[in-house]
RNA sequence: GCGGGUAUGGCGGAAUUGGCAGACGCGCCAGAUUUAGGAUCUGGUGGUAACUCCGUGCAGGUUCAAGUCCUGUUACCCGCACCA
């Protein structure tokens, strides 16, 4: 047996791979398709880490499995490369983005490569290069001539530290998502994407969706969907306060209204006040609170009441008061709500802090305690027609009554808000408008697609929040595409979101000039039939990347309306302490050690072993010695060739069982259980003492996609001819997979007492006349009565008995 | 507070519809081989002196039979967080 040289060998395979192009996806569009996806690293400086092995093997397996069984398979990588750490780093070390970006990229791929991923390269894309670039630019413009991309003065998530605003999804409890620093509110007028109006197809659509459960649920809460109704209050001083509720049904209980400090009604009040100074501060109090300051205020409620306006209930008439408090979002509903202390936690809170009236209006908790929220099991009381009814029927009465008087409808709400696509940094897409002084905004006629990023003297942002573009004058300077009049450009830039939102779309057709990517191929490879990335892109990348394709179907450009039929999640490798990895706590793997030390094989073959693919998992380096000693027995065979060429009969159905086995699981996404059976098969080889060529030949194949490297090797060293990758994935029988005879236990009152060999196929009675036969079963029968017998076919004969 | 999840040997983890708990791997123990160490091979390994006993976070329940189903409860993890 020739020694196994991990690394010149792991070198050979690779280079191999990468000559010959057995892995690019063919143009033969008559072949039956998959699509299998990984999200695409940002290469950052600190090269891979072991967390991108995980998901990139698990898809690297079905893959590779695909192609044995016939398939054109898609495995594409490509650059999510626009972003912060590489400016911020270009900025520290005064080098340009564009540069540090190819020097990770270099290294990442290097890094890749070596883990002997079956990418088609020939596809690889980077959302950097302009002529990718060109085509996000290109569906910014889309969204704009369809009325979704706008820009509007607002309150944003300004990030202190990054000196850039953030989107709401990238606010994590009030502070920046990417470098923990605060975030305050800035007025400032942002470009934004109207993905709001897509929100209930974002909802519905996931029903038909092959996603894991909990992503499904995380995007409905995120998008949060909520019905009620919208009802019309009137002011003493004649407007109408229109406020969102739920609970159109408790009408009768309101007491109060509350309104929040940003409501424009107050300035058109403000002379009718009399305590105007007071509201004045209190409005000014709540805008200087930074979101981390108003949840952490969250217990204790405050607020001021208006004097010298109130409200009337349109239900009954009832003059009550309006306070203002910064419990009510301006950016929610109507900014104003009717409070219903009784039945409503917060209200009740708010009551009894400013002493005001509680009414119950639904029977069967006690409001002196506590509000009661339950909407199952009260009655209406005191709410004159409703009283009597229960909640549910009370919500449709009261919304007959609000459309027949005219005071209310029906009205649906939704947590998410529209996309803030603005950012005030360098290293990102240009927005292609042009703002003009006649003409207002004016996109780039697509012929001038893509617009280039400048090169600038500094990357540093501005702490007045202009993006560094804005001191590049003869950039900024240009004339309107409409009117021919001196206009200048927009300065800010994309979020990182925008590359990655469509880059799945360009992997069909990487190199196309003239489109995004041709009709025929989005035809053919879209949808992505399986998708793996991160739990912590599902209200990001994944929310945004749906909402565009959604977009993309609706304007004719992709044929599908929604991008990835299967949605699956790797779970997080911990550091062996069993916490986060981090540089900071030193637990850190960097996988090329792992790769130098034991191979790319053996550490492709533990990121799938080490557990439950979803689930954390802690790292543990004596473990991966199991992985590597495993793969050392499987090469050791090519000594224990002996007779016959099929299958032994010794080892035949313990055969069709593993393939059977091996070939579910990777669908299952069970890589653990899938090389446990295997190792179980490779154990039982051993016992025997030898193997048939059949055997290893169909071992190798079985194994080859977890360990793509050794098993070529061994497939050329036993001359089987060729390559694996040529070779059709093993077929299994099922009536194989059983043995004639099997063991089944024999309980008496549930617990085991005997083990009988029976034929696999033995009737209920003939079980059950052997196991009363048994020895032990009869002595322990003795002096007993039995109650029951039962046979449960394969398993297991029980005999419940009680004493004499 | 709301939503989701997890809890099984010394460790990572297995266990279709309720049906032999602990597959597979690590570690550990013993033996073989080796000058020694390492590597490799063989056997053993939930607890218990032992059992027909006990054992899947805890307390109950259903069942011939419960890690799995039901009720209650504790701890930890993740997401959202004044969304009316």
């Amino acid at each position: 047996m020739l020694n196994y040289d991990v690394k010149t060998v792991e070198k050979k395979w690779q280079d191999k791979w990468e000559e010959s192009g057995v892995f690019h996806a063919k143009q033969d569009f008559s072949l039956p398709k998959y699509y299998c996806l990984v999200e695409f690293p940002y290469p950052s400086g600190q090269g891979l880490h072991v967390g991108h092995p995980r998901s990139n093997t698990a898809l690297d397996i079905v893959a590779r499995k695909k192609r044995l069984q016939g398939y054109n398979v898609l495995y594409p990588m490509g650059w999510d490369a626009f972003g912060l750490p590489t400016e911020n780093y270009a900025i520290k070390n005064h080098i340009h983005p564009e540069k540090v970006t190819k020097e990770n990229i270099a290294r990442f791929k290097q890094q890749l490569k070596s883990l002997g991923f079956s990418f088609d390269w020939s596809r690889e894309v980077n959302t950097t290069d302009p002529d990718y670039y060109k085509w996000t630019q290109w569906i910014f413009l889309q969204l704009f001539n369809k009325g979704l991309a706008y820009k509007k003065e607002m309150s944003v998530n300004w990030c202190t530290s990054c000196k850039c605003v953030r989107a709401n999804e990238e606010v994590v409890s009030g502070v920046c998502e990417r470098c923990g620093s605060e975030v305050v509110h800035k007025v400032k007028s942002q470009w934004m994407l109207k993905i709001t109006q897509y929100a209930q197809r974002l909802i519905d659509d996931l029903d038909e969706l092959d996603y894991i459960e909990r992503v499904k649920i995380q995007q409905k809460n995120w998008i949060g969907c909520s019905k009620g109704a919208e009802v019309d209050f009137t002011s003493t001083a004649g407007e109408i306060i229109t406020v969102y509720t739920t609970r159109p049904d408790t009408l009768f209980g309101a007491t109060y209204m509350v309104v929040s400090p940003e409501h424009p009604y107050i300035e058109k009040w403000a002379d009718r006040l009399t305590n105007i100074d007071e509201i004045r501060e209190y409005q000014q109090a709540a805008s200087r609170k930074s979101d981390f300051e108003r949840t952490e205020v969250n217990k204790d409620k405050t607020g001021v009441e208006i004097k010298g306006v109130s409200a009337i209930n349109p239900v009954n008439g009832m003059k009550i008061p309006i306070f203002i408090s910064d419990y009510v979002l301006v950016s929610y509903g109507t900014g104003a709500i009717m409070a219903v202390p009784g039945h409503d936690t917060r209200d009740w809170e708010f009551a009894k802090k400013f002493n005001l009236p509680i009414i119950e209006v639904v029977s069967g908790g006690d409001i002196e305690k506590e509000a009661f929220t339950d909407c199952d099991t009260g009655v209406m009381v005191n709410s004159g027609f409703l009283s009597g009814l229960s909640v549910e029927e009370a919500k449709v009465e009261i919304l007959k009554w609000l459309i027949e008087k005219g005071k209310g409808h029906e009205k649906v709400n939704y947590k998410l808000r529209d996309w803030v696509f603005s950012r005030q940094r360098y290293w990102g897409e240009p927005i292609p408008i042009v703002i003009c002084d006649k003409c207002g905004f004016v996109p780039l006629p697509e012929t001038e697609l893509p617009l280039v990023l400048p090169q600038v003297e500094s990357y540093e942002p501005t702490d007045n929040g202009e993006s560094p573009l804005a001191q590049i004058t003869q950039w900024v300077n240009t004339t309107c595409p409409h009117c021919g009049a001196p206009a200048k450009r927009e300065t800010d830039i994309m979020p990182q979101w925008a590359g990655s939102s469509w880059y799945f779309l360009r992997y069909c057709d990487p190199h196309n000039e003239n489109a995004l990517a041709s009709k025929e191929a989005l035809e053919y490879w879209t949808p992505v039939d399986w998708y793996n990335g991160g739990m912590e892109h599902t209200t990001l990348h994944l929310l945004y990347s749906r909402f565009w394709h959604k977009f993309l179907y609706d304007i004719g450009v992709v044929p599908t309306g929604e991008p990835y039929l299967k949605r699956t999640s790797h779970g997080m490798i911990l550091g062996a302490n069993g916490e986060k990895m981090s540089k900071s706590r030193g637990n850190v793997i960097n996988p090329d050690d792992i790769v130098k030390d034991y191979g790319a094989d053996t550490m492709r073959l533990y990121e799938m072993f080490i557990g439950d693919f979803e689930k954390a998992a802690p790292w543990n380096s004596s473990s991966i010695k199991g992985c590597r000693r495993f793969l050392d027995r499987v090469w050791a065979l090519q000594d224990m060739v002996g007779e016959g060429s099929g299958y032994s009969p010794k080892l035949e159905n313990e055969f069709h069982r593993t393939i059977k086995k091996v070939t579910e699981d990777i669908d299952n996404l069970k890589s653990n259980t899938a090389i446990a059976a295997m190792m179980s098969l490779l154990n039982k080889i051993y016992e025997v003492g030898t193997v048939t060529l059949g055997e290893l030949n169909t071992l190798t194949i079985l194994l080859n996609p977890f360990a793509p490297h050794m098993t070529e090797e061994l497939w050329e060293v036993m001359g089987f001819g060729g390559t694996v990758t040529d070779q059709s994935w093993p077929e299994y029988d099922d009536g194989k997979c059983r043995e004639d005879t099997i063991e089944i236990v024999a309980q008496i009152n549930g617990k085991v007492r005997s083990r009988l060999n029976v034929s696999a196929d033995i009737e209920t009675g003939e079980a059950i006349a052997l196991a009363k036969a048994d020895e032990k079963i009869a002595s322990a029968l003795k002096g007993k009565r039995i109650i029951k017998e039962l046979y449960v076919k394969g398993k297991l004969v029980n005999i419940v008995v009680k004493p004499q």
